[in-house]
DNA sequence: CGTAGACCCTGCGCGC
DNA sequence: TGCGCGCAGGGTCTAC
């Protein structure tokens, strides 16, 4: 479900409904996510303690607690975090949820279960392995067209790929990484050894651009993403390649294509995009 | 070292 | 209608 937009998207809908709530009490129901949740220690980082503040770092939501600990939330493909009513019966893979005082609880809820339950003390989120080699922010500031040539400089194989690595610069997925190559007009599979300058500033912009225009737009929803409210996104409406295959470019008119690459579809316009 | 493919899991839409 | 297949926004691991 998530790239950048949507947990960035959720974390902005979820901030005023959970800072300064504290948790009474954390259920896990399914341990069994992309690694097995540790009960003990989401309660040893939860329970009693108030919810501080929201921040997101790549597409991990970090819930920072007093007392200096943390959780992060990853969600896969088809997690959703949301805040609901106590009294709502658990909902088919609702895998676990943080009760809140006040009657609500926030919950997990995750068919494929590929998402992430993370609790680790704030201040050792920068040593933890998940979170060490993630490259740089996005929408920081720092990612210009010096640095994508710089980091591609030492690689070889196409762009699009490239653009997907959280090693270089994190959060661009399937949906956003069509989407910015298309406003770039710039081809998925041209090697990042054929791109100069202007290309990778023009990249550059277009991924800031897209990633921000998404989260204006509330997210994009493809099937069912919605922030911790359950709104969903308008971003879909937006797409000018993605899940387009077949339908004209809106730029050039040119039928949209989609290939697989890597084992994902891309999508992208023949007649634009060089 | 880098890259390509398999794999984790459930649900959905499609063609037969 | 029912069934099998391919595909899905994520990341990680193995084999080359």
């Amino acid at each position: 479900m998530p790239e950048l937009p949507e947990v960035e998207v959720l974390r902005r809908s979820l901030t005023p409904r959970l800072v300064g709530r504290r948790v009474r009490g954390v259920t896990v129901r399914e341990a069994r996510l992309r690694e097995p949740v540790d009960a003990t220690a989401l309660g040893r980082a939860a329970q009693g303690r108030r919810v501080q503040r929201l921040r997101r770092r790549a597409k991990y939501l970090w819930i920072d607690f007093t007392g200096g600990q943390t959780v992060a939330v990853h969600l896969g493909m088809s997690g959703r975090l949301t805040v609901v009513a106590e009294d709502l019966p658990p909902a088919p893979h609702e895998h676990l949820a943080l009760h809140l005082e006040g009657g609500e609880r926030l919950r997990l809820v995750d068919p494929r279960r590929f998402g992430l339950v993370l609790p680790c003390p704030t201040a050792a989120l920068g040593d933890d392995p998940h979170f060490a080699s993630l490259g740089i922010e996005p929408l920081a500031g720092s990612l210009d067209g010096a640095f994508l040539r710089h980091a591609a400089a030492s690689r070889r194989g196409p762009v699009k790929p490239f653009l997907m690595d959280s090693r270089v610069v994190v959060g661009i997925g399937n949906i956003y990484a069509s989407e910015a190559l298309f406003a770039a007009r710039i081809h998925p599979r041209r090697s990042v050894a054929r791109i100069g300058r202007e290309r990778w500033q023009r990249l550059s912009e277009a991924v800031q651009r897209v990633l921000a225009r998404a989260i204006g737009e509330g997210g994009t929803t493809v099937n069912d993403f919605v922030d911790g409210e359950g709104n969903s996104g308008y971003f879909q409406v937006s797409l000018a390649v993605y899940d387009r295959q077949g339908l004209p470019c809106p730029r050039c008119g040119r039928v949209v294509r989609r290939e697989l690459q890597g084992g994902r579809s891309t999508f992208f316009c023949p007649g634009c995009q060089r």
